[in-house]
DNA sequence: GTGAAAGCGCTAACAC
DNA sequence: GTGTTAGCGCTTTCAC
């Protein structure tokens, strides 16, 4: 039980007079070995409570079951989903997790991260953090050079790149409709910061239900907030200004619909009576909203865990059979959540 | 640029004519090296993109420069704050990070999860998952045989382990002082889960003002919730039941004040004119709360940020001197934010 | 079935 | 200053 001094594999083989390659065969579970002496063996490890070392192992085979998990903004509720589905199945799996965090949502620092990742060899790596403006840029310079399979949570679709996302469109369009539905007739949007695909995307299927409606879409119908419940204020009363026969809104995510709330109640909205609000996310914490918040779930969880199962399936992949694996592009549905905001 | 096979130490030594040691040397900056030599081989290691191996590095030195890091309820918002903390003072200090999440908050499986940290060779283990009932239990049995410096944050202070924790009960009392001041005359107290400790302390801090105003405690004045919003609606609507006269009442956590804001709402009780509402966390969406929650703000991130630091320094200090660090009971102050709720 | 030798990519200790 | 020799702890040939 005690060893001050690490115990080796040589040590464990010493001591059942055994070879260290016999002891390796049984830390691997290798049919070659006889039942007798793989029990001695087994007895011997327990008793001096040898564990391989995990490092030594990676060198030697050149593969570390780990991946690599880059994220950006944990301080925000939805990166943290995503990571936690992510460290679930990481777990299922038998996968370690190398965490890295993005100091800024768009930096674009990228070649020394990826280069820490493949010095540490990882098997894979998991790109969580947002894309935003011209931020894929480094794609093409960096993945021939790689020689890492990389996945991207949340992104555009593109040429050899695999990616995992939420259907951002059609969960907007989903919510447009709902407000068309019940009735609404100037529907506006905040959306977030557009260069942000998931806002765009939120954005154009706002506009898109608009219009397959039949109804107009103007710039007066949308301002811009950064996803913070601050700006959501802002740019709700700017909105009201802007155009002032609003009566729905959908808003780019749940945290800036929490202020919209509290800024109708002080300006003396009543929703839903004047006001139909939709957000979207799904925050655990939108239910006890005043009023409770209708919205878009997105399931990050969900997104996380088919990351995690998507990127180790196409390493086995390549290591059992050598073939080439084709990139996917897989798209998580959201929910619509009607509450009595609408 | 491209190297399809990946190019080591030795390829450096031969492309430039000198051993291995000698790139080791100026790998590692060391300074037995001539000016002349290290100029070539540092040109040759660009010209080749050549990086050392972190794993072999770790192998050879013993030494990782990571850190392993155990969290739990990555899907809440108060866990990954803390998390934040940690990624981005480790980035500053130079170390990586290898990521567990615990299954459960009260997870019991330890053992395995401590020995693959060690088998990857962490240089010290940061347990940011919260204590609960006795899931400490395995400090004595595991710590000596473990060998690698552990600091925990958040828990009640122990012999022989660092901890760094906010200062939950000098919170919950200030808040409390805080009703009292403005005039609330019964103080009712929502609870998270007593097998927390951090409840247990905020409770504490809640008794120990009323106490010291020389006003009454009992136990019809206080229920439990389990730090989600439902379960303080349900948490609420009983306290109200036993404890009619409640004018003021400081809740476990800003979630579950959330709904306590909703409950009074509905049930036409004006906040604050009938009732004061005090939360804890100070979450930022507690700003938009309607009314604007009145809350202990505590620094998750400091706290991250500080145990990483903190856990650093340690490990310096022992690698350079030899000296055996005296366990630290480190606290982080929280901060009382007065909004509209009180 | 089992063992010997070589090697994963690097650093530490000592020589020159 | 620089090279040589041994490891770090394990796996992978290839013998026997």
């Amino acid at each position: 039980m005690t060893d001050k001094i690490k115990t080796t594999i040589y040590d464990v083989a010493k001591m059942a007079g055994v070879s260290k390659q016999t002891v390796s065969r049984v830390i691997n579970n290798r049919q070659d070995v006889s039942n007798e002496t793989r029990k001695r063996v087994k007895n011997i490890m327990d008793e001096l409570n040898y564990h391989p070392s995990a490092i030594a192992q990676s060198l030697s085979r050149q593969k570390s079951y780990l991946f690599g998990v880059v994220t950006a903004g944990l301080r925000f509720i939805g990166p943290s989903r995503t990571l936690s589905g992510i460290t679930s199945m990481a777990e299922e799996l038998g996968y370690g997790l190398l965490l890295k965090e993005l100091a800024s949502f768009n930096s674009n620092n990228v070649k020394p991260l990826l280069q820490w990742f493949k010095s540490h060899q990882v098997d894979g790596i998991i790109w969580a953090a947002p894309e935003i403006e011209d931020n894929r840029y480094w794609l093409k310079d960096m993945m021939p050079d790689l020689d890492i399979p990389v996945l991207f949570i949340t992104m555009e679709e593109q040429n050899q790149v695999t990616v995992v996302t939420t259907d951002n469109f059609s969960g907007a369009k989903a919510a447009t409709e709902h407000l068309i539905q019940i009735g609404r007739k100037h529907i506006g949007h905040i959306a977030g910061p557009l260069d942000w695909w998931e806002a765009r995307q939120r954005k154009l299927g706002w506009e898109t239900a608009l219009k397959e409606a039949g109804m107009q879409v103007s710039e007066q119908m949308c301002t811009l907030g950064n996803w913070s419940p601050k700006s959501g204020r802002s740019a709700f009363l700017e909105l009201l200004e802007k155009f002032p026969e609003m009566d729905g809104v959908f808003v780019g995510n749940d945290q800036m619909a929490l202020s919209v709330l509290q800024a109708s109640l002080e300006i003396g909205k009543d929703i839903p009576r004047d006001l139909s609000v939709v957000g979207f996310d799904g925050i655990a914490d939108s239910e006890f909203y005043c009023p409770p918040l209708t919205t878009v779930y997105q399931n990050q969880d969900e997104l996380g865990r088919v990351a995690v199962a998507e990127l180790a399936s196409q390493i086995e992949h390549k290591i059992n059979e050598n073939i080439f694996v084709e990139p996917k592009y897989i798209t998580i549905p959201s929910e619509l959540i009607i509450r009595q905001s609408s």
